[in-house]
DNA sequence: CGCCGAGTTGAAGCCTTTCAACGCTGGTGG
DNA sequence: CCACCAGCGTTGAAAGGCTTCAACTCGGCG
């Protein structure tokens, strides 16, 4: 099996011990891999596991009892995902592969494993999580307090920081796999006012289009005007009790 | 001192061990009071500890580069609150009593030893996290994909659920200290939108009040009607490894 | 070759905001 | 002690941003 992309994330903040990969090695189970449309966990789905995605994007979301969706989050490489079955048997919603992508299973009963022997990992997993909850915040904050054309410049900002990550550099494009219809599922916008403010980011010179190859053209400038704030570059592990 | 709010609250899914209890109150320092009003946390203050709610309610909100502010999360009595501190030494977030409240410090570094020394407990803690992960979600979709009305109602199901909880017994109305300002930042709504909505929501017969008295006529009623469902009643604690 | 999903555009309507004004209440200082 | 003031709640009218409805194009897949 290829490295794990759980492993490779954690060491971005600490160096691991051998013990410590160890344990993350053991706790991941069979492998599985998706395709664009594919659905991993259903909402409302009992789920005894979570889930290390290792290559490519999902989404998850909730559906409304009046028939719309709201997207909650991307997912790419390093994150511990379907972190709702943790707290509840019963997902609270529908993890969907966005491109080609392959996770790992990780049973529960294997992260409790993890919390008794390497009190280290708990710990940078609560702060991992302690950050993912601030991420949330600021999509609640540019949800409910921006307009159209401020929540979809944050939106591509916020894929390209993660996008960097894993690139490795500083890159300014990437191909976006999402149809216009996510895109206002995830910013609360309808795909119509979604391709009314692509356009006229467009016109604007803000972005520029070939295929779904989208190109930012300034993004520190955009980075400026938003406020964005990348949440997943530094995780501080000072506080954290010493490897046993 | 009096009892820790965080016991208590652990107690409602856990029947602690004495050494568990004992970790807790070894790690709260001394007790803060507020007034309604009252800052106990600035966004982009350096902190190097947490706070556990002891009794009344805060709120955590973050401030726009425009001008507008998001209130993100209402806090109440066994809430363990500033968790960005976790990630990083900067505040992402303001605290601020909204009622008269207490308070008790937990700094970072005890955390570190409750991890260590409590692995138990730190899966319950980081299990709370995958919590109130999922109660931001449903936020997020109630921002990003319903009315005003509809977003409203949420919001009093959301306090009458939490208040239920330490009143004991099923209520139907409460005191609410917020102002319709404060309701707006919540909701990504107007003042003078909240004020209307809440109007129509009288003169519909969904809710009465007097003073800031608010009663819900049929609250499960409304639950049904919006969907709403109470992420503070149970967490799963089956995978949590032993106490020592 | 035809169909379906995705993207695009126009026009009309609705929900929410903005701007403005006024009453009420509780706290403060003369 | 009381007048004043500031903040909160309330309401109206007009403007604006986003949605809805509808139609048309384009490209890929069966």
């Amino acid at each position: 099996m290829h490295r794990s992309g759980l492993i490779a994330r954690l060491e971005r903040h600490l160096a691991l011990t051998e013990e410590e990969r160890a344990a993350i090695s053991r706790a991941e189970q069979r492998e599985i891999r998706l395709k664009p449309g594919e659905i991993l966990m259903a909402e409302g789905g009992t789920s005894h596991a979570l889930f290390v995605v290792h290559y490519g994007w999902l989404h998850s979301a909730a559906r409304l009892a009046a028939g719309g969706r709201q997207i909650l989050r991307f997912h790419y490489a390093g994150d511990l995902i379907g972190t709702s079955s943790i707290a509840w048997s019963q997902a609270s919603a529908t993890l969907t592969a966005v491109s080609d992508c392959t996770v790992t299973e990780l049973p529960k009963a294997d992260l409790g494993q993890i919390f008794r022997q390497q009190p280290r990992l708990a710990g940078l997993l609560y702060a991992i999580a302690a950050a993912e909850n601030v991420a949330m915040s600021d999509r609640l904050t540019s949800i409910g307090r921006k307009g159209a054309a401020e929540r979809l410049t944050t939106l591509l900002l916020d894929i390209l920081a993660r996008l960097r990550v894993t690139a490795g550099g500083v890159i300014d494009s990437f191909d976006l796999p999402l149809t216009q219809s996510d895109i206002g599922d995830a910013l609360g916008l309808t795909k119509v006012h979604v391709n009314r403010t692509i356009r006229a980011l467009e016109r604007d010179g803000v972005i520029e289009r070939n295929g779904r190859r989208v190109r930012i053209l300034d993004p520190e400038l955009q980075m400026r005007r938003t406020g964005f704030v990348d949440r997943y570059g530094e995780i501080e592990t000072a506080w954290l009790p010493p490897a046993p």
